[in-house]
DNA sequence: CTGAAAGCGCTAACAG
DNA sequence: CTGTTAGCGCTTTCAG
């Protein structure tokens, strides 16, 4: 169980630094000093310790994730698809993925640079950030390699990924026009997150586009909450002439819409057409099964690593931006 | 960004070790000493180098969380809710969770054990093993602190944490018998995982106690997956006489069972009733919303961690045994 | 209460 | 192709 490299070196008659060869697969090794190390480490059972390596080589082959910290944070569909990705990319690449819940708070802008610090880690994916966490420049003035997912900052270049959220809402907004929808509402998400804002701008254009006025009553900010959503919603229906269609900026509030349209006694979607973004899970279990825009979260956290790792290994320069596409998922709810 | 503790030991014109002390928090500092190293030490951003400190401490101060591979895993709502709970808990106690997805395959047994070997990791959670899986073996042999969670397991005394499957499973059939339906069957999970076979075991069990036959037609295999319940429940609806009940060992189950009966032109609950197991989230959003027995997942990754810290710290002594209740959940199929 | 010495187990860099 | 020499940055242990 405690068995060291030095162990080997001495039961194989050569020295520390050939055993580490074998062991790196990368120096000139003779075939047969190969052989007989390597017979030697796995007769004893011989696993290098990989603190210790990590010290010396200035490599622990651990990427964080850091993620904002809440309760029953994995429950979150967002989060559990893009970190499934991530992990699918870390393992075909041999790196290890640590999990690193953060509380931000105003008093400490410096926690992801204090992560970093700990030389724990070889980068960071950073999932869900706000536009204007400050955390975020402290790291990115120092030059540890980091990407962003589900945020497109707008104050610093910075590695990004993610959706193409504008023109995916503009998706959204033209299918409902096509089903011959006219009254179009829109409920958006936190303007605190690119992608609310993206998403709400990318109504914005559609509506114009098409010739249709953009009336703000008609807009109403829900935060990504179901609840919130449900409750705020209330308002588009109290008015004169209501909404004839709802695009939600995510599911979770599309859920909560539909859920607040069919207490109203209206139906969805034959009075209101409802269209959500992302394609969670939940979007194919709801009644009616909601139509969405779908994001590919699992590429998403996918190509965060590939981007990491290259940022990692100098094979790309900063700032790195992707933008992946979009896709109408028609189900029943529009 | 590469301030070493030698540094601050050199401005405060103390030792290496008295800035060590100063850090961690232990031994006798004077108050005067260590006001003015602390001072250094934040003036200068100094963060200690945590693969250091690991190799020369021999605590790394993380733990693993292995989990059997597959795509899209953090889609797996009771993984999800697990690891959710683990999170929460080793937050509270400053340590770090290292994800570890394995492919289980059959040419290497030590898997598990040579992730221990690494020496990154202070101990394991193992996630939904199997009850043979022989990986578990070999890495119980060598005292590396580990708990089971979701296995309770038969051949060995091991550290574990689950649901009182039995327990539950009686309570669903005893609810389905409450409501008068007499002729109940079950869709069984896998029976390589300790909790399917508890659950079928509640399910003859509430039977037999119940004074109703357990007829193995009666009974089908879903292997813990909605497409497979689907298929396979199949058979319980083409013979004579129908079930008027079933009980599933898991809500995606639940929810292939209820389609099923829905595609054969019959209603839930009206013809059939239906009660699933775990109360995962889609419970909620399925039609009709599933009645189920509520396994508290969050709370057992807690729980989980709990015993790990308990048992590396010396606290408590293998084997470590917890079962904890579960809650019927009365919706709308049963 | 503080310090000195001695590693933890490995790899980088250079020599041969 | 292989070995030697120096650490990586911290804590342990034992003195003082």
């Amino acid at each position: 169980m405690k068995i060291t490299l030095a162990e080997i070196a001495k039961k194989a008659n050569v020295s520390k630094m050939t055993v580490s060869r074998v062991l790196g697969g990368k120096g000139p090794i003779a075939v047969e000093t190969r052989r007989r190390v390597m017979r030697i480490i796995d007769d004893m059972g011989y696993h290098p310790n990989l603190i210790a390596r990590s010290l010396a080589s200035r490599r622990s082959m651990i990427l964080g994730v850091i993620i904002p910290w809440k309760e029953q944070l994995l429950l979150d569909n967002y989060v559990a698809q893009v970190l499934s990705g991530v992990m699918d990319s870390a393992r075909n690449h041999h790196y290890r993925i640590l999990l690193c819940p953060v509380e931000i708070t105003r008093d400490d802008e410096k926690q992801y640079l204090n992560i970093a610090r700990t030389r724990l880690l070889d980068g960071m994916i950073l999932v869900q950030t706000k536009t204007d966490d400050p955390n975020i420049d402290a790291l990115a003035d120092t030059g540890f390699p980091f990407v962003l997912v589900n945020q497109r900052r707008y104050s610093r270049p910075c590695n990004f990924v993610d959706s193409q959220n504008i023109k995916g809402a503009r998706t959204a907004v033209r299918h409902l026009h096509g089903l011959g929808r006219r009254e179009i509402a829109c409920v958006a998400g936190s303007m605190d997150e690119s992608n609310g804002r993206d998403r709400l701008l990318g109504y914005r254009r559609a509506m114009k586009e098409l010739g249709l006025p953009v009336r703000e009553d008609r807009i109403v900010y829900g935060d990504f909450d179901q609840e919130t959503a449900y409750r705020e919603s209330l308002r588009l229906f109290e008015g004169g002439r209501r909404p004839t269609a709802v695009f939600c900026s995510d599911d979770y509030m599309a859920i909560g819409v539909v859920k607040r349209i069919q207490d109203l006694g209206l139906r969805v979607p034959g009075d209101v057409a409802v269209v959500g973004f992302d394609d969670i899970e939940a979007a194919l279990y709801v009644q009616p099964a909601l139509t969405t825009i779908r994001q590919p979260m699992v590429e998403l956290g996918r190509t965060s690593i590939d981007i990491l790792l290259d940022l990692i290994d100098g094979k790309q320069k900063s700032p790195v931006r992707r933008l992946l596409p979009t896709e109408l998922v028609r189900r029943d709810s529009a």
